[in-house]
RNA sequence: GCGGAUGUGGCGGAAUUGGUAGACGCGCCAGCUUGAGGGGCUGGUGACUUAGGUCGUGGGGGUUCAAGUCCCCCCAUCCGCACCA
C-alpha cells in the first residue's frame, strides 16, 4: 500500500472499475427493495458549476448509504437540453443551439464522471432530441383529446423594433435587452393546459407528502391558493351591460365605493372611445411590465370611465374605474373596491379623492381616517346586515344575492391555467396544425414526432422554424394547412423526465408501465429551493396526468424532497474610474488578519493594492466569484471536494465557499488514508481478532463505546435527519481519538481494526474512491465496499456504568458530578445539595425547590 | 407589494424532545519536528473580569425552576412571484 495519498491515481483507478463492472447498473428486481434517488438534472450550459457540484454530492451520498442498506438502488442521470441559453449562445459562438448543447453536454458528462457520481448511465437521455420529445407531443395529443388543453389570447412581453416576444429576463428597466426599445404587453393566442382542473387535488395530495419540508408545501398551498368566496355581477347603468366580480369578502359589500376594471377590459376600451384620458391611459398601460412582482410594486393609477356600476344590493350608483393593478388576463378582470377595509383600495382612494366608507366595526384603536381596517369583525352601517359576524355576513349577503340571481357562493383558486406556448426555436414543436377555416387539430399520431431540425442558423430575433416558409407547410385531410411554429415551455420537458428514466430507451410507448410502477414514485428528489414551487407543481399535475392516462399508479412522483441550498463565495471589488464596480475574483485576492484571526484588509495578489469585500454573495459570471469544480477536482482529487461540501453546511441552508476550509478537508482525508495505512503497515501477516471475542481493558471498552456511538449517530444522521456535516464531524471526532489510541496488544488492535472497517464504511458514501481503495486493503480483497452493508450498532458497547450531572442553581451551572448509572434521585440530591461550590451559593438561602431530569441534571431553587 | 426562509465566537457551523451554548472544521496564538517549509504533530482560543464570577445566540418584551429552542412586536439579509432554468 503506497504511503503517500494519491488521489488523482486511486480515483481514476476505481472510476475505471466501476465503468468496466457497471457496478451501477440498476434492474428492476422484485425480490429487493427498491430506491429511486434522484437529483434535478441540469441544463447543459458549458460546465458544471458549484450548485450542480452541490446537488450531485448529495444524491450520490444518499444513493451510495441506501445501496450499503441493502436496497436496491438507481440513480439516473440527463439533460434539460431545451432552453433560451442555447440560442443566446449560437448566435454568439455563430453555431446551432443543438451544436452547441452536445458539445456541452459531452463535457459535462465527463465532469460528473470524475466527481465518481453512481449513475447508471444507460439510462441518459437528453429531452432535446425526438425520442424524448416525441411522447411529449404525443402526450399533449391525449391531452386534448381528453379537453384538457385550450387556446387563448395572453399577454407576452413584445419587443417592437426586433418584432420579437421576450422573456422576463430579457426585459431590463422595461427595454428590450438587444434594441433597448420600450417593451409592450401584447396579446396573442397561446396554448394552454388545464393545470385548474386538478388544482383540488394538487392542494389536498400536499397532505399525503409527510417526507416534503413543510415550507415547501405551504408555499405550494399558497400558490394554487383555494378561497371560498362570492361571484357576484354588476350592472352598468343606462346600458345592457354588466361585469362579474370575485371577492372573498362579500361582508364588506356594503363598503363598495367603486369597482375598477382592467385597462384592458372590453367596457373601458369601449368606453375610451369617446374619452382621451382613458384612451391616454390604456396606452400608457401598455407599456406597464408583465410580471406580477412589477405590478405589485409599481404605483396604483386609474383612471374613471364615466361609466356607473349598480350595487347589486343597494342599487347606488358607483363610479367604474379603469386601473393598472387590475389584470384582464387574471379572474374576469374586474373588482369590487372597498377603501375602507381593503389597504391598496384605501390608498388609491385617498390619491383620487374617492369615497371611504367603514362598514366593519374593527377594534379599539382602528381609525378609518388612517388606514383601511382589515380584520373582520361586526358589520355596521350595513341596513339589514348590522350585527353580524363575518361568517353570518358572508352567509346572509351571498343567499340575497343567490335568492336574486346576482350572485352565488364559488370556490376560487389564486392558481392560473399553465400556459405552454413559447414563441422560441430551441423547444419541443408545439403538434398542432392550423387550418385554413382558423381551426386547430392536433397532430395525428401516425405523424409524430413533429422534428425540430437542428441544422440552423439564427438571425438573433426570429425563430428558424418561423422564418422558413416551408418547416410548418404540411396538409390536413388533404387540404394544406400550417403548422403551429411556437415550441413549449421547457417545464413541459422536466415535468415528466424521472419517468422516462424508469424507461429511456423505449420506443414503442411513453412509459413502461410495469417498469415505471416499480420504480416509481421517486424515493428521494433533490434539487434547489427557486423549484420549490413551478418545476414541482408541474411535475406533481404531470404525473397526476400520466396517471389518468393509465400510465403510472401512484398518485404523486416524488415521495421524499430534499431542497438545498445555494453556493456564495467571497466578493471583491474596486472602484473604477468612472464609478463602476470592478470585480475580482476571490482566488486573486490575499486576507491580513490581526492576531485574533479577524480580516483586517484584504488585497489584490496580482498588483498588492486593496480592495473592497462586498461580503458573500450567490457564485455568478457578473460578480466574478464563481470558483470551477475542475480545478479544486485536479488540485485535491473529487473526494475532497465532496467532503468539503458535505461537511461545511447543512444542505438545505447556503454554503459559503471557502479555500481554507477545502484544505481541511483534504487534510482529513489525508489523515484517514495514514491511519488506515499505517495499521496495515504494522499488523501486516498478523490475524487479528473479533472485539466481541476478547476480554476489553477499560480504555479499549471506551474507545468501543465511541465508536458504537459514532456509528449510531452517523447512521440517524445520513439516514434520517441528512444532515451530513453532523455525521462527519462524528466521524472527525472519532478519527481523533482513533489516532491518540494504541495499537500493542491483541486487544488493541482487534478495536481499532474494527473501528477503521466502520470508518471507511461510513465515509464510503462520502468519499467513494478512498474508501473503495483502502477496503481492499483491510482485509477485503474479495469484496466491494459498494456493496458491504453499512456497519451495525453493537448495543453492548454502548452502555455507560457511570453518568455526568449537571448540577445548577437558580438555573445556572454551579457544579457537574459523576454518579453511578443507576443512582436514585435521593443519592444524586444528596450529592449535588452537598457538594461545596452548590453549598456556596445555597447557604443562607432557602431551598424551595429541587428539579431532577435523571440521568441528565439537577436544578436547585433557593432564595 | 405578496408568499416562504434565515440571523449563534474572528469565520462556516453544532446544540435532534425546553435541560452544560459554541461539538466538528477554518482562522489565529504558542510549542515540538525539519536543512528548510504554505508540510506533520501537541496544546490553547466567546467577551469582560476585582480571577470570586458576570455577561453572551439580530433588537425589544413575555412564559418557565430552566429559553438559541415556546409566545408577541420590530430590524436586516436571502429565495419565489407564472416566458431564466
Amino acid at each position: 500500500m503506497e504511503a503517500i495519498y494519491n488521489p488523482q491515481a486511486i480515483e481514476e483507478t476505481v472510476q475505471k472499475f466501476w465503468t468496466d463492472n457497471n457496478t451501477f447498473k440498476a434492474v428492476e428486481d422484485s425480490s429487493k427493495e427498491k430506491f429511486y434517488c434522484l437529483a434535478m438534472f441540469p441544463y447543459p450550459s458549458g460546465r458544471l458549476h458549484m450548485g450542480h457540484v452541490r446537488n450531485y454530492s448529495l444524491g450520490d451520498v444518499i444513493s451510495r448509504y441506501q445501496r450499503m442498506q441493502g436496497k436496491n438502488v438507481m440513480q439516473p442521470m440527463g439533460w434539460d437540453a431545451f432552453g433560451l441559453p442555447a440560442e443566446n449562445a449560437a448566435i454568439k459562438n455563430k453555431t446551432a443551439p443543438g451544436n452547441w448543447t452536445y458539445q456541452n453536454i459531452d463535457y459535462m458528462r465527463n465532469q460528473l464522471q470524475s466527481l465518481g457520481f453512481g449513475y447508471d448511465w444507460d439510462r441518459e437521455l437528453a429531452t432535446c432530441k425526438p425520442d424524448y420529445y416525441r411522447w411529449e407531443q404525443w402526450f399533449f395529443t391525449k391531452l386534448y383529446e381528453k379537453g384538457l388543453v385550450y387556446k387563448k389570447n395572453a399577454t407576452v412581453n413584445w419587443d417592437p423594433v426586433d418584432q420579437t416576444v421576450l422573456a422576463n429576463e430579457q426585459v431590463i428597466d422595461g427595454r428590450g435587452w438587444r434594441s433597448g426599445a420600450i417593451v409592450e404587453r401584447k396579446e396573442i393566442p397561446q396554448w394552454f393546459i388545464k393545470i385548474t382542473d386538478y388544482a383540488e387535488e394538487l392542494l389536498d395530495d400536499l397532505d399525503q407528502l409527510t417526507d416534503w419540508p413543510e415550507q415547501v408545501k405551504t408555499m405550494q398551498r399558497n400558490w394554487i391558493g383555494r378561497s371560498q368566496g362570492v361571484e357576484m355581477t354588476f350592472e352598468v347603468a343606462d346600458s345592457t351591460e354588466s361585469f362579474d366580480i370575485y371577492t372573498t369578502r362579500p361582508d364588506t359589500l356594503m363598503g363598495v365605493t367603486y369597482v375598477a376594471l382592467a385597462a384592458q377590459h372590453p367596457l373601458a376600451l369601449e368606453a375610451a372611445k369617446n374619452n382621451t384620458d382613458l384612451a391616454a391611459f390604456i396606452a400608457e398601460c401598455k407599456n406597464s411590465k408583465t410580471t406580477e412582482a412589477d405590478m405589485a410594486a409599481m404605483e396604483k393609477k386609474g383612471v374613471d370611465t364615466g361609466l356607473k356600476a349598480v350595487h347589486p344590493i343597494t342599487g347606488e350608483l358607483v363610479p367604474v374605474w379603469a386601473a393598472n393593478f387590475v389584470l384582464m388576463d387574471y379572474g374576469s378582470g374586474a373588482v369590487m373596491s372597498v377603501p375602507g377595509h381593503d389597504q391598496r383600495d384605501y390608498e388609491f382612494a385617498i390619491k383620487y379623492g374617492l369615497t371611504i366608507k367603514q362598514v366593519i366595526a374593527g377594534q379599539e384603536g382602528d381609525d378609518i381616517a388612517v388606514a383601511a381596517i382589515t380584520e373582520k369583525s361586526t358589520l355596521i352601517n350595513s341596513g339589514e346586515f348590522d350585527g353580524l359576524g363575518f361568517e353570518q355576513a358572508f352567509n346572509a349577503i351571498s343567499e340575497k344575492l343567490a335568492s336574486e340571481n346576482k350572485g352565488k357562493v364559488t370556490t376560487n383558486y389564486r392558481l392560473r391555467d399553465w400556459g405552454v406556448s413559447r414563441q422560441r426555436y430551441w423547444g419541443t414543436p408545439i403538434p398542432m396544425i392550423n387550418l385554413a377555416n382558423g381551426e386547430s387539430v392536433p397532430v395525428p399520431e401516425s405523424e409524430l414526432p413533429v422534428i425540430l431540425p437542428e441544422d440552423v442558423v439564427m438571425n438573433g430575433t426570429t425563430s428558424p422554424i418561423k422564418d422558413d416558409p416551408q418547416w410548418a407547410k404540411t396538409t390536413f385531410n388533404g387540404e394544406d394547412a400550417l403548422r403551429e411554429t411556437d415550441t413549449f415551455d421547457t417545464f413541459m420537458e422536466s415535468s415528466w423526465y424521472y419517468a422516462r428514466y424508469c424507461s429511456p430507451n423505449d420506443d414503442t410507448q411513453m412509459l413502461d408501465p410495469a417498469k415505471a410502477n416499480y420504480w416509481l414514485p421517486v424515493d428521494q428528489y433533490i434539487g434547489g429551493i427557486e423549484h420549490a414551487i413551478l418545476h414541482l407543481l408541474y411535475s406533481r399535475f404531470f404525473h397526476k396526468l400520466l396517471r389518468d392516462v393509465g400510465l403510472v399508479d401512484s398518485d404523486e412522483p416524488f415521495k421524499k424532497l430534499l431542497c438545498q441550498g445555494m453556493v456564495l463565495a467571497d466578493t471583491y471589488y474596486r472602484e473604477a474610474d468612472n464609478g463602476a464596480q470592478e470585480w475580482i475574483a476571490p482566488s486573486d485576492v490575499e486576507m491580513e488578519r490581526d492576531e485574533k484571526g479577524q480580516v483586517t484588509s484584504a488585497v489584490s495578489k496580482i498588483d498588492g493594492q486593496p480592495v473592497i469585500s462586498a461580503g458573500m454573495s450567490k457564485m455568478s459570471k457578473s460578480k466574478n466569484n464563481g470558483i470551477d469544480p475542475q480545478e479544486v477536482i485536479n488540485k485535491y482529487g473529487a473526494d475532497t471536494v465532496r467532503l468539503f461540501i458535505m461537511f461545511t453546511s447543512p444542505p438545505e441552508q447556503t454554503l459559503e465557499w471557502s479555500d481554507a476550509g477545502v484544505e481541511g478537508a483534504h487534510r482529513f482525508v489525508k489523515r484517514v488514508y495514514k491511519l488506515v495505512h499505517d495499521f496495515v503497515e504494522a499488523t501486516q501477516n498478523e490475524t487479528i481478532s473479533e472485539a466481541t471475542a476478547l476480554t476489553l481493558q477499560s480504555e479499549q471498552k471506551k474507545l468501543r463505546r465511541e465508536l458504537h456511538k459514532a456509528i449510531a449517530k452517523v447512521t440517524d444522521d445520513i439516514g434520517r435527519r441528512n444532515t451530513f456535516n453532523t455525521a462527519i464531524a462524528a466521524i472527525m471526532e472519532l478519527m481523533n481519538a482513533l489516532s491518540k489510541a494504541p495499537i500493542e496488544t491483541a486487544e488493541d488492535k482487534a478495536v481499532m481494526q474494527e473501528a477503521i472497517r466502520a470508518v471507511i464504511l461510513m465515509l464510503t458514501p462520502i468519499t467513494p474512491h478512498m474508501c473503495h481503495h483502502l477496503w481492499q486493503h483491510v482485509g477485503n480483497s474479495d469484496s466491494i465496499v459498494e456493496d458491504a452493508p453499512w456497519p451495525s450498532i453493537d448495543e453492548s458497547a454502548l452502555v455507560e456504568d457511570e453518568k455526568l450531572i449537571i448540577v445548577q442553581v437558580n438555573g445556572k451551572l454551579r457544579a457537574k458530578i459523576t454518579v453511578a448509572a443507576d443512582a436514585s434521585k435521593e443519592t444524586v440530591e444528596a450529592l449535588g445539595l452537598s457538594d461545596e461550590n452548590v453549598t456556596k451559593f445555597t447557604d443562607g438561602n432557602t431551598i424551595r425547590k429541587v428539579i431532577y431530569i435523571p440521568g441528565k441534571l439537577l436544578n436547585i431553587v433557593a432564595n
